[in-house]
DNA sequence: AAATTTAATGCAATCGATTGCATATTATAA
DNA sequence: TTATAATATGCAATCGATTGCATTAAATTT
């Protein structure tokens, strides 16, 4: 029952040939002649071989894997990356190892290692939240090991990045707002000025000055950006009786949150307030009404990624000036701010 | 600046002693004496060494790497059974490889094949709707690579399963919709009737059997499951004027289609009509009213699923008895299907 | 003190594929 | 016909860690 995998050795026996005959007619080497090539891809289909990448990877230094960290895999944006990711890297013949370092840093140096025991070729990264400490990517550039930083990064590594400009993304959901009337626009924006959120608030501010409405920090609110954090930030809000006819929130789940306390007083989403968020979660569009978001493009994001890693692998030789690549994010009009046109 | 790595021989020569103790020291051998273990500790890190697993793996046979294989990645029931896989194998020094099949039969073969030829360990895999074809897999069982099914699976291949106990989502999803007094109660299913729609079928019927309720053909509603499906079937449901007051459907994009609908029509939720999905998709909170829906628990799924993996590798000698691990689905309920006790 | 265990380490083959450097064979040129 | 080039294949080392089977040295027994 238990058979011996079969290897080109078997296949080099059986043909009176040798391995290395076999391994260059395998890999279409031009030194081999067809009549052979024809042969030996005959007895290996017949003798069901399958090559074994290990041996293979152990011997040229490169195991054809992709190692990617995410903060969590189970998101709608992270897992998206990995499917553009995945459908890149497999057509080249690559893997995808997936982990995820829960925020954590040291969470994410052990998977870093783990990593690259497993001689992954290169790491795609999103750097966690509350990240300090970036030594163990630094130490991969030195190894000349690719690295990739996509959708959180840091300038404090030297390396190619794939990011959206959300400074753009901020603009672009402000400008909808005023465009649709609004004056009085309340920011929901992380506690943790990581750039992403630094960019969109940017984003943000530059819309008000463009045009010419004055801005306005009180109208600003810092948070995790989580449900209930925008819960509590709009209760404030209300509790403060600043008036306000939109919100322009750097996260989707926040923006619901505070959707939801609207409704429970009473106030009418688009016509009273209107709300734009931020990411286009997929639930974004079951809302009521569906929420107006900003597209973050993960899946392209992923595969922008992936090529990002194959350019550095591909010119190892000479000294690769690090890449950043941006997308361009895409306003989603829905009916959470739709309060003309209707 | 390209330094060579170091190896187990590096540490040997530094110490003046083989490999192979080095080797025994790394893996705690009870044969090497302490003191070695320890000169050997220290070397390793002061040259930095980083064990190669491809190395190990080769001359072990065991790659300590797991493929799995799921239709799409980025779907939040699938992306957290990895979270769930993922951080058991973590744990047991082992890494995942994602790939998707995109729900086609031709792609799961190749996409197989690259995890075998990467050598992994072991194959977790929840199969496509339309997949008829399962010899790739029966071979794998021939060839003692272990295998497990989860979510979606099917009798014809014999290896361990990881399931959620859908007839009993059904019955606890209409049984609950009974109990708020609904009386006509539709049902939305997939056309495919594939085990786990089957089941959450068998389970609706089943209820309204046990609270006499008669079972009406003209209450089931065939379709794909999607948002625009579900809009469809409740216009159509709507358009024959039949008496009804709930849904329950066997998916909760379905569901929200309804809702919609139900919603542009006036019908009042839950009050009029009675809702339940199934999966408990993230979005079934944030719609309004929230949905009331049957959870899976994928990341539950996804650690049962990396157990069953590794109790078929850990009993390898003896003939292993597949195993059908069958969790239970809880009914989350939400203000959908809320008529009562409010 | 000789014989026998026990403990600690070394030797060398092995996992399967790749590849630089021969070598053998055939074809072409001189 | 001999020298030269081109073609096809083989030899053997290599990638880095593991492991069965010695071997050596120290400890214990008789």
């Amino acid at each position: 029952m238990k058979t011996k995998k079969t290897t080109i050795h078997d296949i080099a026996k059986e043909l009176n040939i040798t391995a290395s005959t076999v391994s260059r007619a395998l890999n279409n080497n031009p030194r081999i002649s067809e009549a052979t090539k024809k042969a030996v891809l005959g007895m290996a289909k017949d003798l069901n071989y399958q090559p074994n990448n290990l041996a293979a990877a152990l011997r040229k230094g490169k195991s054809q894997l992709i190692g990617i960290i995410v903060p969590t895999i189970n998101r709608s944006f992270f897992s998206s990356v990995i499917r553009g990711v995945e459908e890149v890297a497999n057509k080249l013949n690559y893997r995808v190892i997936v982990s995820q370092s829960n925020e954590d840093v040291d969470n994410e140096i052990v998977t870093l290692n783990a990593l690259l025991n497993a001689r992954v070729d290169g790491i795609l990264v999103s750097i966690g939240k509350n990240m300090d400490r970036f030594e163990h990517y630094q130490e991969l550039i030195k190894k000349g090991i690719p690295l990739v930083l996509f959708d959180r990064t840091t300038n404090e590594i030297s390396t190619s990045q794939v990011i959206i400009d959300d400074y753009l993304g901020g603009f672009q959901a402000t400008q909808h707002l005023i465009k649709q009337g609004c004056r009085k626009i309340v920011h929901f924006t992380n506690v943790n000025q990581v750039n992403i959120y630094k960019e969109r608030y940017r984003g943000y501010r530059e819309a008000l000055k463009e045009y010419d409405i004055p801005f306005d920090e009180s109208l600003v609110y810092k948070s995790n950006m989580q449900l209930a954090d925008g819960r509590e930030c709009a209760e404030k809000l209300l509790a403060s009786k600043t008036a306000f006819d939109a919100i322009f929130s750097a996260s989707d789940y926040a923006v619901v949150g505070a959707m939801q306390v609207l409704k429970e007083n009473k106030i009418k989403v688009p016509d009273d307030v209107a709300l734009v968020g931020f990411s286009n979660e997929p639930f974004t569009s079951f809302t009521d009404p569906a929420l107006t978001t900003v597209s973050q493009f993960p899946i392209e994001m992923g595969q922008a990624a992936a090529e990002s890693f194959f350019e550095i692998l591909n010119s190892k030789k000479k000294k690769f000036i690090p890449q950043k690549t941006v997308l361009q994010p895409e306003l989603i009009i829905r009916a959470s701010s739709l309060k003309l046109d209707k």
